[in-house]
RNA sequence: GGCCCUAUCGUCUAACGGUUCAGGACGCAGCCCUCUCAAGGCUGAAAUACGGGUUCGAUUCCCGUUAGGGCUACCA
């Protein structure tokens, strides 16, 4: 017998953003198919009907683009086991909750969320867990048709067994045992006849063909009671793997509280996509030697689900911003350039040269963590300083200095050709006949050309920036300087 | 409270009973390079939660304690 074709998904609730912890789950969900040659399947969980939020559907799909998560089956493209859309399903969840009833693993129930707040109380008041009472699980088939045709109020619960336990094997954390004392009565179709997560996962991947069910840790109490259904059904298991936790840096599931967990605030900033799927993937799995900069494809070669780990990781923004700048330097100039567009737009920097552009790209993409930095690094290369930073003014700029920038400017009026080496030879010179260090002229210089006391090599800048330029701010810096 | 899961440097992690003074990375500190800043190179501080077993030998296996997390909805 051939092995069995894997088929895995990612199931979002369409409740707003895609959260890094999603990602993650979408991102081994992703490579654990392309590795096995599988199919990944993107179905939206939207059965609550009062969490849904206007557009997130579009924007949980567009942010998986982004990342390079792409589906292969899921909304908009439709495969053979759709709609992937779980309220455009609710026949076949009723269907399947009807044959639980026939069969008896199901049950009609009346009780009304006051009488079951009621049965809570109590139970906490006599220091017991709370669980629903089964008040209505055996009730006769007669009562339950005349209170049903009557219009009251029902939702199906399934029934757990009163005794023994349900074991299961993990992929990642092994034997799991559960006993059904503690498990409840699930309620399986709400009173608005959707079903809830329990049903609807279980109906929807036996139907979608699911092979494993890789989601987040939080599911792993419940996964017995999805076994159950599994076996009311008479259906074949999925192999099931149960994703740690993303944390806070105080060690609490990761929350908005603490920093930002919505993907695209973080593409927002600038972050490379190459950057954040490589550190999403590295959050509870690792190759097993010492590589870390990985590309999705690199990703897809090597990942295993016997490598996730088992306990939560804290979701730590150096180790991003080192990865960031890891993967900016291994792109094409050309391409940080085309990203570094809107992002100067965005600064005000508009209709710059591409070729230009790119050059600057060269001369400061191994100084920048994120893209914005451009912006703040940078814009000196695109219009004059207008602010000088104030220590290195204190530092490098006094009258002397000025002169001496005066001098340079008249003597780079003849270099030739303008370049680096020439522009260094002329600089040098003029130190020695001026009998002082070349860094007596080097930090002026970079100050009245860049406002800053930080970047390039002195020389490079010079050359990129241009004979006219360079006269004119070497000019004009002791002005310009007086008036910021 | 009950149930389940987890536990190696501050953080991400390696080690699948013995080539281990517990390795790498981020961050931190120092040095080198150098016109500055980055980058790069070198060096350093930094961990097996605790207590019992099992074993000739435990980071590794078992039990307990502690700590953290998750679940305990007509939310997912």
């Amino acid at each position: 017998m051939p092995p069995p074709s894997v088929r895995v998904r990612f199931a979002p609730s369409p409740t707003g953003y895609l959260h890094v912890g999603g990602l993650r789950t979408a991102l081994y969900n992703y490579l654990f198919a392309r590795r096995n040659n599988g199919a990944f399947v993107l179905r939206i969980e939207d059965t609550d009907q009062s969490r849904k939020v206007e557009g997130a559907v579009e924007n949980l799909i567009e942010t998986l683009r982004w990342a390079g998560i792409e589906y292969d089956e899921g909304p908009g493209k439709e495969g053979d086991f759709g709609p992937y859309t779980q309220s455009q399903r609710l026949a076949l969840y009723g269907e399947h909750a009807r044959k639980l009833i026939d069969a008896g693993h199901a049950y009609y129930c009346f009780c009304t969320p006051e009488r079951l707040e009621q049965v809570r109380q109590k139970q906490i008041a006599m220091k017991l867990p709370p669980s629903y009472d089964r008040h209505c699980r055996d009730l006769p088939a007669d009562t339950v048709r005349q209170r049903r045709e009557a219009g009251e109020a029902t939702v199906i619960r399934m029934k757990v067994p009163v005794g023994g336990e349900t074991a299961f094997e993990d992929l990642i954390r092994g034997k799991v045992t559960i006993a059904h004392k503690v498990l409840d009565d699930q309620v399986i179709v709400k009173s608005d006849g959707f079903p809830t997560y329990h049903l609807a996962v279980v109906v929807d991947d036996h139907l979608m063909n699911i092979s494993h069910v890789i989601r987040g840790e939080e599911w792993l109490p419940s996964t017995p009671k999805h076994i159950m259904l599994y076996q009311y059904f008479g259906w074949d298991l999925p192999r099931f793997a149960h994703l740690p936790l993303l944390l806070n840096p105080d060690k609490t599931k990761l929350s908005k509280r603490q920093g930002d967990v919505a993907v695209e605030d973080y593409r927002k900033k600038g972050y490379l996509k190459e950057a954040i799927v490589n550190f999403v993937a590295f959050l509870g799995w690792n190759p097993g030697d010492e590589r870390e900069i990985f590309t999705l494809e690199q990703l897809i070669q090597e990942f295993s689900l016997e490598r996730v780990g088992k306990s939560g990781a804290v979701f730590n923004i150096e180790k991003l911003n080192w990865l960031n700048q890891q993967h900016l330097r291994l792109k094409a100039d050309e391409e940080i350039a085309r990203l570094a567009v809107p992002v100067l737009e965005v600064a005000g920097l508009k209709d710059i040269d591409f070729r230009y552009l790119v050059s600057v790209v060269k001369l400061m993409k191994e100084r920048i963590t994120l893209l914005p930095d451009f912006a703040d690094f940078a814009g000196y290369f695109f219009r004059d300083p207008e602010t000088f930073d104030e220590k290195g003014v204190k530092k490098y700029w006094n009258e002397e200095a000025a002169k001496a920038m005066n001098v340079l400017a008249d003597r780079l009026q003849s270099a030739s050709p303008f370049a680096q080496k020439a522009i260094e030879e002329i600089l040098r010179t003029l130190a020695e006949e001026l009998n002082v260090s070349a860094g007596k002229l080097i930090h002026p210089a970079r100050l009245a050309l860049s406002g800053k006391v930080v970047g390039p090599g002195l020389f490079e800048m010079m050359e990129l920036l241009g004979r006219e330029t360079v006269v004119r701010r070497l000019r004009n810096a002791d002005l310009a300087i007086g008036k910021s």
